[in-house]
Parts: C-alpha cells; sequence; structure tokens
RNA sequence: CGGGGUGUGGCGCAGUCCGGUUAGCGCACCGCGUUUGGGACGCGGGGGCCGCAGGUUCGAAUCCUGCCACCCCGACCA
C-alpha cells in the first residue's frame, strides 16, 4: 500500500489532510495559510460552482466584478462591519519596490507610500455599496440582484486546508430593495438556493437556521445559516445569507425615491458559499480508502480500467460504452494508461473518489458482460454489455441517493435531546454531533455554555416545533429547542 | 499571539544526543527484463548548497548564536 492514508478514527484530522493531498486536491503554498488548488480539486469546485451559478441565474441574479482593493476609510463606515473584519486584514501600505542600497535583494521603496492604504478585500459589501449609491436614485431601478465570483483575504491565526484560509474563493451576492420585505424574502431564499444545493448535489443534509447575535454576520439584522454535521461529530457552518437591513444603505448614503416621491434608505442582503464547502464534501462522504464525490458534482463520473491492460477488443468495448455514457451526459474516463497495473488503478480511483468504475477483461468479454464496482459501498456486480449504461446511470442516481441518505442517517443518530447541563456534557464529550436543547435567549448563557464545554449555538433552527422548557443554566423560560454543537 | 513540533534528493523519513571516509533508507523517477482479474518483482541507474546566515574546529547534517519557514494544539474567526 503505497499510499495509505490515517484511518478516521485514529487520527481524524491527519486522515482529512491525507485524503487532500493524495487525492491531490490540493497542498499548502509557499505562503502560510494559502494553498494551492490542483485541478482535480479545482474540478470539483467548478462543479459547484457552475450548479450554483446556475441557481442564481435562475432566480434573477447577474454576475459582476468588484475591485480587490478597498480603501481603509470603507470599511470603517459600518460600525459593526468594521470590528468584525478589523482584526484579519490585508493591508496594501506602498505601491513600488526597489533594490535594497545597502545590499542584496529588493525593498519596499519607503517613497512610494500610499496617501491611504488599500485593504485586500475580506469581503465587499463597502467597495459595492459605495457604486449602489451611484446607481440607484428610484424605486425604478431597484431592485439590483449581483453576485460576484471572486477571492477574498481573512488573514486567520490559524488555517487549514479548504476549512480556513488565509486566501480564498467564494461566491458573494449582494442585493439592494425597496423593502425590508423584500429583502427579508431574498435572504431567505438564497438561503433555501443553498440549503437545496447541498441536499441535493453535495447530498449533505443541512440543518436551516438562523444565528443567534453573537454567531451574526458582522453588519447584519439576520443571519440565516446552513449547518451540516461532519464524521467527526463536529458542526460546520456551510454557508449563510444576510439581511442586512438599511445598515450599509446609511454608512454609505443609498437613498431611492419611493412611488410618493420620498427619499427611503434602501434595504440589503448579502450571502456566501466558499471552498470550504470542499472540506464539507470531504468530511461528510469520504471513507478510511479516500475520498467519496456524489454522481452530480464528481469531475470524472465514472472511469473504465482495462484488466489487465488494453487490447484491441478491450479498447472496442470501452469506447462503445464511452459513447454510450456520454450520450446520457455521464463523464466517463478511459484509464487505458499500459504502465500502471490494475490494482494500482482500482485504488487510485478510489482515493480520488471517482463513483462508479467499469472492469474490463477477457474473461468478462467470454460472458459478454463488465464487472461495475461502486465506490460508496464498494459493492461489484456483473452486468450485460449491451445494459451497461441503462445500469450505470440507474447507479449513479442510487449512489446520490444512498449518500445523502446515510449523510442524513449519521445525523439522526449524533443528533440528542438533552434538559440537563448533566446530560449535554456528556454527550459533548461522549458522541459530539447536534444537541437540542432550550436556551433563554440571552447571551449570557450561550457564552457560559461555551466556556464550559466549547460548543456554540449553531442556529436556531427555522420551522421549530413551539415547545415549552427551561434553560438548562438559568432556569428561565424558554419557548423551544435550538441547536448546539462543537464547531469547526 | 501563547504552547509544542519539524526543516536532510520530488514525497516520507533515519542519521544529530556522543563531530571524522564517497550522507543513508523506503516510495517516486529513468533503462532493460520478467510479470499482469486489487496498490508487482529483479538487475542496473540518475538526482542532495543537509532551511538560511554567522561562529567554534584540522574537520560540522551533527556543537554554539541569530534568523526564517511550515505543521499541530489552544485563544479569535467562515
Amino acid at each position: 500500500m503505497a499510499k495509505s492514508i490515517a484511518s478516521r478514527a485514529e487520527n481524524y484530522s491527519q486522515w482529512y489532510v491525507d485524503i487532500i493531498k493524495k487525492a491531490r486536491l490540493a497542498e499548502h503554498s509557499a505562503v502560510r495559510g494559502s494553498m494551492v488548488i490542483r485541478p482535480y480539486g479545482f474540478a470539483i469546485w467548478e462543479n459547484m460552482r457552475d450548479q450554483l451559478d446556475r441557481m442564481f441565474k435562475e432566480t434573477g441574479h447577474m454576475n459582476a466584478y468588484f475591485p480587490l482593493f478597498i480603501p481603509k476609510s470603507f470599511l470603517s463606515r459600518e460600525a459593526d462591519h468594521v470590528e468584525g473584519f478589523a482584526k484579519e486584514c490585508a493591508v496594501v501600505t506602498h505601491y513600488r519596490l526597489m533594490n535594497n542600497p545597502d545590499g542584496d535583494g529588493i525593498i519596499v521603496d519607503p517613497e512610494a507610500k500610499l496617501e491611504e492604504e488599500l485593504i485586500v478585500r475580506p469581503t465587499s459589501e463597502t467597495i459595492i455599496w459605495n457604486s449602489y449609491r451611484d446607481w440607484i436614485t428610484s424605486y425604478r431601478d431597484l431592485p439590483i440582484l449581483i453576485n460576484q465570483w471572486a477571492n477574498v483575504v481573512r488573514w486567520e491565526m490559524r488555517t487549514r486546508l479548504f476549512l480556513r484560509t488565509a486566501e480564498f474563493l467564494w461566491q458573494e451576492g449582494h442585493t439592494a430593495h425597496a423593502t425590508k420585505q423584500e429583502a427579508i424574502g431574498e435572504a431567505e431564499k438564497m438561503h433555501e438556493v443553498y440549503a437545496t444545493f447541498a441536499e441535493e448535489y453535495m447530498a449533505m443534509p443541512v440543518l436551516r437556521g438562523t444565528k443567534t447575535d453573537s454567531e451574526k454576520f458582522a453588519g447584519a439584522l439576520e443571519t440565516y445559516t446552513i449547518e451540516a454535521l461532519m464524521q467527526d461529530g463536529k458542526a460546520l457552518q456551510a454557508g449563510t445569507s444576510h439581511f442586512l437591513g438599511q445598515n450599509f444603505a446609511k454608512a454609505f448614503d443609498v437613498k431611492f425615491a419611493n412611488e410618493e416621491n420620498e427619499q427611503e434608505y434602501v434595504w440589503a442582503t448579502s450571502w456566501g458559499v466558499s471552498t470550504r464547502l470542499m472540506g464539507a464534501l470531504i468530511m461528510t462522504h469520504s471513507d478510511d480508502d479516500g475520498l467519496i464525490i456524489p454522481p452530480k458534482i464528481a469531475p470524472i463520473q465514472v472511469v473504465i480500467v482495462p484488466i489487465p491492460k488494453p487490447n484491441d477488443q478491450v479498447d472496442e468495448v470501452a469506447h462503445q460504452i464511452m459513447d454510450d455514457l456520454k450520450s446520457k451526459n455521464i463523464t466517463v474516463e478511459y484509464d487505458n494508461d499500459p504502465k500502471s497495473r490494475v490494482g494500482f488503478k482500482f485504488a487510485e480511483h478510489e482515493l480520488r473518489g471517482v463513483p462508479v468504475r467499469i472492469g474490463i477483461g477477457k474473461r468478462d468479454l467470454e460472458k459478454n458482460q463488465v464487472e461495475i464496482a461502486r465506490r460508496d459501498t464498494k459493492e461489484k456486480s456483473f452486468v450485460s454489455l449491451n445494459g451497461v449504461s441503462d445500469y450505470i446511470e440507474n447507479l449513479l442516481s442510487d449512489i446520490q441517493d444512498n449518500l445523502f441518505s446515510r449523510a442524513l442517517e449519521f445525523r439522526k443518530e449524533h443528533t440528542t435531546e438533552v434538559d440537563t447541563m448533566e446530560e449535554f456534557e456528556s454527550v459533548i464529550e461522549s458522541k459530539g454531533g447536534f444537541i437540542y436543547a432550550h436556551w433563554d435567549g440571552s447571551p449570557e448563557t450561550e457564552e457560559e455554555i461555551k466556556k464550559r464545554t466549547k460548543a456554540t449555538i449553531r442556529c436556531i433552527p427555522l420551522n421549530a416545533v413551539e415547545e415549552e422548557g427551561t434553560d438548562m443554566i438559568s432556569g428561565k423560560p424558554s419557548k423551544r429547542r435550538v441547536v448546539f454543537a462543537k464547531a469547526y
């Protein structure tokens, strides 16, 4: 086993890193906290991106692009916003280098200091709302429904591949509306788009909910979140959608004339998902043999392996199968590299998470069949040649469903209702996962629980059942349970 | 920013404590041959300013000083 990876049980973080490296998704770069996304990893991200992009466009949004650099003064216009991001901003102070007069190399030219420093965007609300001021004068200009695909920089103390890197790729939607109701509707709509994407494409069940004040986006009145559960029992915030009220409109003086010709501030939303979804994908489905990718976002859905190596007869069958699959819009690759061996190829494609493998050998062809192996369960079946493409079409859909239900089952097993702190602490320490408990709504008890257990409120679930109860710490009354977990 | 760890061919490591021939091993790579239904084997080969800069010494991967980088664990955040 040349490429063995750590097992989840023995070392979960190492398992995670091993999968990323051995499946060649990404690697650490020369720059601290920044990663190189390799072609296979990027192909998965592209599939996520394309799907999301389609969903954004279907809901009426258009893409645009705003600058990477934000004048420092912009960031400070909205008080909560600057407080949230100030501690992790990269700042551009100079615009020129020069040869070091005292020796080797180059230095920053002290003469080339910027009048106003520029912030490398940690998010783009401010630079975008500065433009919106010019774009909006009347209710006829609204709504503005814009998304941008971009990189952002947040100078994190501690980084992990995909989950938290200093620079990451994401999309950020920024919309402007005439009414509060419409803006809230937009934030909710995009929240649901994220949830649908996560569940239908990534096969990752998510909880839909809102954030408490302490977990909200800096500058938001309401943050909607989708929360997923990873295999180590920790929660991962996978996407957020914010109702921003009129905070940014006020900060950037964005007003419009309503139908009565009265000046009003514009209502805003923003929403985003990032390459963090890659981390969610890995930790939701993969096993000790490597990556598992849901068929709907797998760069290669089917790989054909000649056994033991390519020859004319196998090639012919392989190409026939490929044509059939391609006509069904199934992506397929023929691994006819004569230099590596069968066992190696099997292991390699499993490691990289290809959902379905077709093995074609002489013994199969004598029986007019091929061997088909599915990555999620590792089951193999023999399928007669004339039924291969239909079989695979069904199988891919089966795998997609199975991954979702497997993850959902895991979540059910790792979801617990508790009523006392004793239970809470024992569940957190033993199996982790989501814990439904009553909360009195105060930041103090939330903080106290965090201090004692490291668990935070992941969300206040939408459509929660109304239920009388008492807070585990304060004993004060509560009307519904909220979801706690240790989080990434 | 605190604590811990690691820097030695592309990757993973040994060697460092106790300085001493041409710095070694596994994987990967190149060549030839034999193999081939689950990560092949044999033989031959190429590749290393030992993180960087000083210092000690006849002699430094090894000892000393300084610096840098990255990883892991915490506090903070997506």
